[in-house]
DNA sequence: TATGAATGAGGTTTCATTCAT
DNA sequence: TATGAATGAAACCTCATTCAT
């Protein structure tokens, strides 16, 4: 909603004058990178300080704390992430068709944008006593994120049942998570974009099975 | 005095006999949990030392440092994780009976002993500059059962291709990490059995469609 | 954004008058409270900014420092203290009425308006290396109420020497003091109106038996 | 050898013996030293650090906290103090040389070791929501003494009703306190041992009175 | 085979204060 | 008359690790 700002607001000759947004941004710029390596704990407030220039009691101004910079993260880069992902139109096409065009879409934007993922994923592995906020923040931007899916299983394949939805729900994020994962790992091994293609193409079988069977 | 309070209350006239392989045990019982919870960074030895009674230098009497500890428990959790999956006789059924068979072996051993998985994700999607030996240790394992799936594989469908051998390999890890994230986050509202058992099936059906392609 | 939220939630069309004398009693106020429960130290601007609602900032253009913040409330603490004080005319009455009269009027002032001598004496017992200058002012404001006490000592009773004068006033000095600190520890388990009318016998006491003796 | 070491610590030859109570000793005086001058917020671990020679993490291997540091100090001066106070033999004179023996025996202590009740009457003024541990350790040991108040009140004036008993030790040791505090606010201005036995008569009067007038 | 004691580095957070607006 | 933003210093405490016993 706040148009496009990428670009570091205006170049101000001179750069001291206190700005609060930039400020912002830079300290959340800095640790997503940070937080995106090395999770929640290997997340030091030393390290964000550094790599973003201002003096860690600045953070502090900022931000409460550092559960609560790691929830500011998870959501700008949530949003960014959204951004990323190109929303086929709901038009045109088989079902098969735009399947494949939402699996790419969201491969893509993996590629681009891997932190949100990587550091969400991190997040939600851990089962701490006391659960960080960004943890939080991740499942239920999560959530969003996963009835979208169904929505569109729904709209795609109306004749299913709700439980049938969930499964497929469910299988769709479970491989976008696994094949983000393989690819975290194996770099450029992995064809993303054609493995999410043969993502959409099972689970639109499935679909299609699932709608025979009932 | 505080440091580490060693044996918890009197002397009972037990635990005299300083017996090094359970020290260990216990050692590296503790540290599954801990670090199961909260990861590397997360895992400090104190919460080690606090969890098994043992002083942190006795930690170190057992291992050479913290990494050696993680290696350690990476692998005697994926030794333990070995076991609780019931390889399936090589001999009977269809190949989609034995994928089944195959898949539900894997689910079950997920439920019951998620330690090494969780554990050894959280390792993968890091990535810090040094990489901790236990990530690396993760991955060799992990590569091991990867190419057990591949034997598998080849050995169900003979005519495929290496490449396709590769990518369903590929699909079939990634959707065994997927699903057991869902059931991390979402605990017994999902049915790992049940999403395994389509995940067989469905990988299956790739493997068939791959096959007459050629 | 985080440092020190301002004005609790919504503009209310009210509070738009900046007064500055307002906002300087609501400082003072919140630093009363603060420093009575903590002392010195434990006094911390951060803190006073989030009891009186204004930022910090706010609070360094009232005050010159913490030193000058908290001589500030020594200063008008003992003002309203002394307002609480009812003193009695020096006309009527025998001198053990008058003594009594005058004790329980502390005492009376002490209940009521406890903030004055409890922030007074823990900045009294501290020794650090460069005083506050809320201490300063306390011992100052303390010697010119001490000196009240000689003058009333000293016109009950004309015939006592100085020496004598000084004691008793150092001994009712410290006998308020002390019941005070009882009164704060045990709370309403001690009468202190009922303590005072002893400490002011016992005091009218030595009183005549010094003039006897002379 | 050990001749590269630095020279931290103890003069004996050999020093690098690690030593766990004579630390703690040295960390103790320490935090008396500087506690009784500053109070609780004053005191800080790097200002012990500095004072007793071991590093700050050392503190932490011997004591969990500050909090704990600071009551066992509390704890430590309250013994040290009872062994200054001489007992007065509970045999002979009369009830007023008896009341001022022990008088003279806590003035004396108050002036050789002033630590434990400065320290302690700092913390006890304080109305922190959270209570440091040191406060309710030095009410409870404060509370000891104050009973043995109590049963040599009952020893010498065995007609006065429990009533008149609390009264008298509650002003009893108002006085203590109150002259003390005079004490430390005009130092040596101050006579504490005239004082005390000024004190220990006013008490001693009241309680002849109190037994009368029953 | 173990452990009590120690330690330097670094962790998160709060401190009092300043300054441009 | 105020305040948003910033900042260096210092607070408390935990870290992984070592070493003599």
């Amino acid at each position: 909603m706040t148009g496009a700002q990428p670009t570091t607001g205006a170049q101000t000759a001179r750069k001291k004058r206190a700005n609060g947004v930039e400020s912002r941004q830079r300290i959340l710029d800095a640790t997503v990178e940070i937080a995106g390596e090395r999770g929640y704990e290997g997340t030091s407030i030393a390290a964000v300080s550094a790599k973003c220039g201002l003096p860690a009691s600045s953070i502090y101004w900022h931000f409460k704390d550092k559960d609560d910079l790691i929830a500011a993260v998870i959501e700008r880069s949530f949003e960014s992430w959204l951004q990323a992902v190109e929303l086929p139109g709901a038009d045109a096409g088989t079902p098969l068709e735009r399947a494949t065009l939402m699996a790419v879409g969201v491969a893509k934007s993996l590629v681009d944008a891997p932190d949100f993922l990587r550091l969400g994923l991190m997040l939600a592995l851990e089962r701490r006593p006391t659960e960080p906020r960004g943890r939080t923040v991740f499942l239920q931007v999560r959530d969003i994120a996963s009835r979208r899916i169904t929505d569109v299983v729904r709209e795609l394949f109306p004749d299913l049942d709700d439980a049938s939805v969930a499964v497929l729900t469910t299988y769709a994020v479970a491989g976008a998570d696994g094949l983000f994962i393989q690819r975290e790992v194996h770099g450029d091994a992995i064809d993303l974009l054609a493995m999410f293609e043969l993502h959409a193409r099972l689970v639109h079988d499935a679909a299609v099975r699932l709608t025979g069977t009932e």
